[in-house]
DNA sequence: CTAGGGTTAG
């Protein structure tokens, strides 16, 4: 123990040593210099702090190219207690920086901080953060940016992508309610929705089992102007079906056939044919499947080597689960395990 | 050549 404890010691002095060494501090060479003290380093102390251009660009290296947000934010808080007033191009390469870096709450943060300093960039940059900030997947903190945003901003108007990356984001953490706010906060804003806004919202009421709510929404769309493609009707199947309402199911399997004919997006039709033949599989809807394989009704809407590959595999990762389970339950009866030819 | 910069449903 005591052995193993100082060679570690051992070891671990080593690399501190120049580090103490006070030959260090003679240094004046840049490359010498710890990142800790680039903040401090004679030579900036001189560069006047109205040259902004300098430090714009010092600050984005060192969130580019040295990944050192902390060193970035140091160097403003330094240049700040010297009068200097950060920018918007300041706050977003600290926000990507902080990004970059994963963290997240920090980068949420530190934009409101921003703004409440009253640096608030233009719409286009705000959009660019929010779709940052829309990585952490925290949809709440997310919002809450955006509403300080507008607060200090009252003409910004979030993207429709950056809007129904949201509505999703609330959708997939089963809040579809939160998430129809959205929708209606973004029509408050001069938006129109779109078929992915309200696609995801349906795929959200049927996630949660709210059938008939996804139903309404397929009411809703025309006011709007808006279709619902191959998709929207195949992800309403799967919430069907998971209810086990195999009726009404298979009568939405026909108009989703009949829709699929006239789909000009053929990767519209291919998501909507995967989900359809991956949410009959796993209810175990195997005839379904069959008819399927032998009688294309997607015909050439959907490309056939993936209309077969698809099925394929489908029917191969459902089959396998199936003897997994199998296999699980004879085990527990007691059953001896099924012996392996030699 | 005035900096930099994201893109959705399955």
């Amino acid at each position: 123990m005591f052995l193993t404890n100082l060679s570690k010691l051992k070891k671990l002095s080593v690399p501190f040593k120049p580090k103490l060494s006070p030959l260090s501090f003679l240094s004046t060479h840049p490359e010498n210099q710890p990142h800790q003290e680039l903040a401090l380093n004679h030579q900036q102390q001189s560069i006047c702090i109205t040259n902004r251009s300098y430090w714009t660009k010092k600050i984005h290296d060192l969130c580019t190219k040295h990944r050192n947000v902390d060193e970035a934010l140091r160097l403003l808080d330094h240049l700040r207690l010297r009068g200097y007033l950060p920018d918007s191009l300041n706050l977003s390469s600290i926000i990507h920086g902080l990004c970059d870096a994963n963290r997240f709450n920090e980068a949420h943060q530190r934009l409101i901080i921003f703004l409440t300093s009253l640096c608030v960039p233009d719409e286009r940059t705000c959009n660019v953060l929010v779709a940052r900030l829309l990585h952490s997947k925290d949809p709440f903190r997310t919002l809450n940016v955006i509403h300080r945003l507008i607060e200090f901003k009252p003409e910004f108007v979030p993207s429709l992508i950056n809007y129904n990356r949201l509505i999703d984001q609330f959708c997939s953490v089963s809040l579809p309610n939160v998430a129809h706010r959205m929708l209606y906060d973004m029509i408050n804003r001069g938006h129109c929705p779109s078929i992915v806004s309200y696609t995801t919202l349906v795929n959200g009421y049927c996630k949660i089992g709210e059938i008939s709510d996804a139903y309404k929404l397929f009411d809703e769309m025309p006011e709007w102007g808006v279709v619902p493609n191959s998709l929207s009707y195949s992800l309403l199947i799967r919430g069907v079906l998971r209810k086990r309402d195999i009726e009404r199911g298979t009568e939405l399997m026909h108009v989703l056939f009949q829709r699929m004919r006239y789909e000009e997006d053929q990767s519209v039709n291919s998501a909507a044919f995967a989900n359809l033949v991956d949410c009959l599989c796993r209810e175990g809807l195997f005839n379904e499947v069959f008819m399927i394989a032998e009688e294309m009704p997607q015909g050439n809407r959907v490309n056939v080597d993936f209309a077969y590959g698809h099925l394929i595999d489908s029917l191969y990762t459902e089959g396998m689960k199936k003897v997994l389970v199998k296999d699980y339950v004879s085990k527990k009866n007691g059953f001896p395990a099924l012996s392996r030819p030699m």
